[in-house]
DNA sequence: GAGTGGTCTAGACCACAGA
DNA sequence: CTGTGGTCTAGACCACTCG
């Protein structure tokens, strides 16, 4: 038998190394499929649970994802990360290019996916609804029953019309039911400006935003939704919007692959 | 053999369950070491690479790390988030608070730990040098041979004023060479208000923050820093701070443990 | 010298997909 | 049907640490 003695680092290692630049020198090109995990432990002369470690950390770092099911890994076909600027996508200029809803979909996103040569998609469900506990608890409802409207998007990059897209985000919006039941919130379309025009229309304009950003380990779900590895982490965004007297009018959380996006927050100082 | 049909879930998952649950309550406490993975792997009867697997998820939440040459998974000490307000702590107020440097060790993030139950330590290096590439060319200079000045810095939390305690974040600040060779800004200590306080009486007054926010995998040297095990992703934060005539006089970069911490921005809205 | 964690292999079983 | 990926086990070696 050969003896890899102290290779410096671990043969997995050296295996996810070599593959990570096949990748990038355009072996594998975005959007295509590896060869099976047999056929590289040959290619490597290693075991197979060796490839499955390294493809695995491919997979956490997002270059790859392993669909369940389905031979071979499937590269990225995004190269670049998405850049999601928290701070300019909720301001006017930004807002009045919006398409079907808040979160723009020609705006802001829209925008940064057309720099890298996608267009974006989405799918949207609406209806009412509780919202998770810790979003109930800051808008002062009940986590249970009908409660809130919610507004649940999934928004996809795809190179073209015909192309089904790649999944970039979740966003679930909660509006009060005391707000929102019985108007325009909750229908699919919006209108121009979007849900946050709307809540204005209706007296909640929104003058503040806050947002909370945690990275965690996705749930079976978001992974399936998001069509990533479950090793991959993922982005918590909760978006909190307020009026000017304070109250809480929408909660929008947006679980994204955290290997797709950089978030990028602009402010100006205090003048002392 | 006894064989464990479809459990819904696979074994290695099931053990992290159990081991997160066994965490949480208090069986195994923060700061402590657990049994080794052989010990392990009797009590829950399977194989010791099943227990490698189920740790190496609790390791990758930052629940646990694993030490490396030493025996038993150390249970991290640190059991709620640590938020990083961006907007807030670089205001003035903030600011007046702050102990060393321009980060505040007693500022912000010292008030942070201390809610948490913590002190705030930091050790710091101030050095000729050169920034990373990308911040080379933000800064508008060479990188390569001393071109800026480098200050780096450590921050722990500890229990007490004897616990050596738990790295938090590495924070690396660059000046470029031109603003700041020469000048206080080469001292460890930078006075009250610190840092920024200081490029401010220099001629250089901070007006506008941005900062981008990406999650990757650490470098080996991060991870041995930051006392983590390297399936566990990090934070990289870079502050770029500005004058109000657009120059970027500083930049730092934060890298910080993606368990250990939760990021929150908050800003007003234009009025349209 | 024993024990330990990290690594690697060989071999096995299963559910499932595609021919 | 075969091939595949996911999972699990048993067993091995190594570098290292701790008595």
């Amino acid at each position: 038998m050969v003896w890899r003695m102290n290779e410096e680092r671990p043969s997995f290692r050296a295996v996810a190394e070599r593959l990570r630049e096949a990748i990038k020198a355009g072996q594998y090109p975005p959007g295509s499929t590896m060869p099976t995990d047999t056929k590289l432990a040959e290619l490597f002369q290693c075991n197979r649970t060796t490839i499955a470690k390294a493809l695995s950390e491919l997979a956490a770092e997002g270059l790859v994802t392993k669909p369940p099911r389905q031979q071979g890994a499937l590269v990225n076909p995004i190269r670049e990360k998405i850049v999601r600027d928290g701070t300019s996508r909720y301001q006017r200029g930004q807002r009045e290019e919006v398409g079907v809803d808040g979160v723009p979909a020609r705006g802001a996103a829209g925008a940064e996916l057309a720099r890298l040569g996608f267009i974006s998609k989405s799918e949207t469900a609406v209806y009412r609804g509780a919202p998770p506990p810790h979003v109930a608890e800051l808008l002062g409802v009940e986590s249970t029953g009908e409660t809130v409207v919610v507004r649940a998007r999934r928004m996809l990059a795809a190179t073209g019309p015909s192309d089904p897209g790649t999944p970039t985000q979740l966003a679930d919006t909660y509006i009060p039911g005391e707000l929102a039941f019985g108007t325009v919130l909750e229908q699919e379309n919006t209108g121009s400006g979007g849900m946050i025009s709307r809540l204005a229309d209706l007296g909640y304009a929104q003058s503040s935003i806050t947002e909370e950003i945690d990275v965690r380990s996705p749930t079976a779900e978001e992974a399936a939704a998001l069509g990533i590895s479950p090793e991959q982490s993922v982005f918590e965004i909760l978006h909190i919007a307020s009026t000017a007297s304070g109250q809480i009018v929408e909660i929008t959380r947006h679980v994204m692959p955290r290997g797709l996006w950089k978030l990028r927050y602009s402010w100006p100082l205090d003048q002392a």
